[in-house]
DNA sequence: TATTGTTATACTCTATAACTATA
DNA sequence: TATAGTTATAGAGTATAACAATA
């Protein structure tokens, strides 16, 4: 008899899951030249400029770690900083022309991939996975209705 | 008018996923004094003692970086190596007992989180985003039926 | 005083290249 | 010769603590 590794839990699945998107994650990081930190960060700046400190949070980074880590994007023409308007104590990190070529190839590299995967599934269950995911993170209505 | 976030898309569904899991694996291994990768490689010898050029190819790591990692842990008395009895050039990585006592509390941190977050989807939904996921990571049959 | 961001320092993580020991 | 693993080296990633400039 074989181990089916059907019934292991939602929790096992969402680790593998995860381990292998960040492989495709690192694949196609190394294969544009950067490492999967500084992808992360031109990804993030895909949308827009964004600030230090939002930076900081959304990639869960001390200040000092995303200093450097935009030290060494900007230091390769990818990125740039500019100075806040409002308040001249802040940055906002800004793709170069070059670092959003750089960026929206590697994210449109690691969308192929992921959507090669999930192509051995139905297309039923590609869209229920995405739905279901989407709902794990939709924001709580905060008691909109009492 | 709010955007539904709900049509992205697959791929940015998993990676948003993959990212929230990343983030609990990485405060769970915080909270446990450890590194995530150090977390991820005791979590890997959980199933038993594995030789280095396998935890090289799971890890997707080259055996010198194996090398390292490996040494900062059993500095810290969480794993040793054995050497292979058939290939005196070999070594198999085990857990120590403190070891194992931590990469079962990690580990389990990590479950429970996870399943906490998964908690707000009817039971319905976890089941077939387990079994889903289960699914494109299933081995392929080889053409048992032509 | 509080906030934004940098600098200084010390680790950890990772890869490449050269090496040792065994097969 | 080929394989298993280490050492040497260099760069990237990260956190803590101390600092500068602005609010």
């Amino acid at each position: 008899m074989t181990t089916t590794d059907a019934e292991l839990g939602l929790a096992p699945a969402l680790i593998r899951l995860a381990h292998h998107v960040n492989h495709v994650f690192a694949d196609a990081s190394r294969e544009h030249g950067i490492t999967p930190q500084q992808a992360q960060l031109l990804c993030l700046l895909i949308a827009g400029p964004v600030g230090m400190t939002e930076l900081s949070r959304t990639l869960r980074l001390e200040k000092s770690s995303l200093t450097g880590l935009v030290d060494r994007v900007e230091r390769r023409g990818l990125v740039r900083r500019v100075r806040g308007d409002c308040d001249r104590r802040s940055y906002l990190v800004a793709l170069t022309e070059q670092g959003t070529a750089l960026a929206d190839a590697a994210h449109a590299a690691v969308v192929a991939r992921l959507e090669t995967c999930a192509a051995r599934l139905p297309q039923g269950d590609r869209d229920q996975l995405a739905t279901i995911i989407t709902g794990m993170f939709a924001e709580v209505p905060l008691q909109a209705a009492p």
